[in-house]
DNA sequence: TTATCATATCAAGAAATTTAGATGTGAGGT
DNA sequence: ACCTCACATCTAAATTTCTTGATATGATAA
């Protein structure tokens, strides 16, 4: 199954934004709600909601409902999809590699 | 020796554009010189070179002059970094877990 | 039902990123 | 010296992302 250069780049994108590191730090120590992320970000709601789901769309993060609580945590399925994804972006072709530039 | 946000969302933000995608998967084959990616990518040079300077600054890309030619190849160090980097900000920490959550 | 709480969505402005043409720079070539 | 080539930098406009207050939604409580 190919991956796209849109689905690609909505990993990175997630990751590309300090306030979204900053709640994947806190979801490092476990599920949370977002009422206590909130509590800790200093961020309107309405943005902490829109993070939330940048970083939910990019698989990165999954999210639960219960009642009227939505529970966090980090995506192990995710988040080994984005460290395969860097990896197979930078790592060589393995064919034999004959340089072709300009001034060979 | 701590890795601040800004040098961490530098590395995800050169990944997060469709085009410097598509450079390092040019540069996946081996070094290249600017001319070549430019004529495989309809953009214009000023463009290119806007791009490669996002990708070097990441750590990403090294770049190598040779003349009047910039040669550019994917950072073995630059990119371990990165994949050691989505590995930190998404492994759950290992002490223990004390959900402190609204509603437990 | 009515009220309240937790969160999502909308809308509009602010901020950051990207684009391409114009221009600058530095290395050769003549 | 002068010209050209390869590339970088500047600039201003276009596009995208992010922010906040206002409002909507859906669950529970009274």
């Amino acid at each position: 199954m190919e991956t796209t250069y849109e689905e690609m780049t909505m990993v990175f994108k997630a990751l590309s934004d300090e306030r979204r590191l900053r709640i994947l730090e806190l979801l490092k120590n476990g599920e949370e709600c977002a009422c206590i992320l909130g509590e800790q970000l200093d961020m309107a709601q309405s943005s902490l909601s829109y993070h939330m789901k940048i970083l939910c769309e990019s698989g990165i993060v999954d999210s639960r409902q219960d009642g009227k609580w939505t529970h966090y945590k980090i995506s192990e399925k995710g988040s080994g999809f984005a460290v395969n994804l860097i990896k197979s972006l930078t790592t060589p072709n393995t064919e034999i590699l004959n340089s072709n530039c300009c001034n060979k």
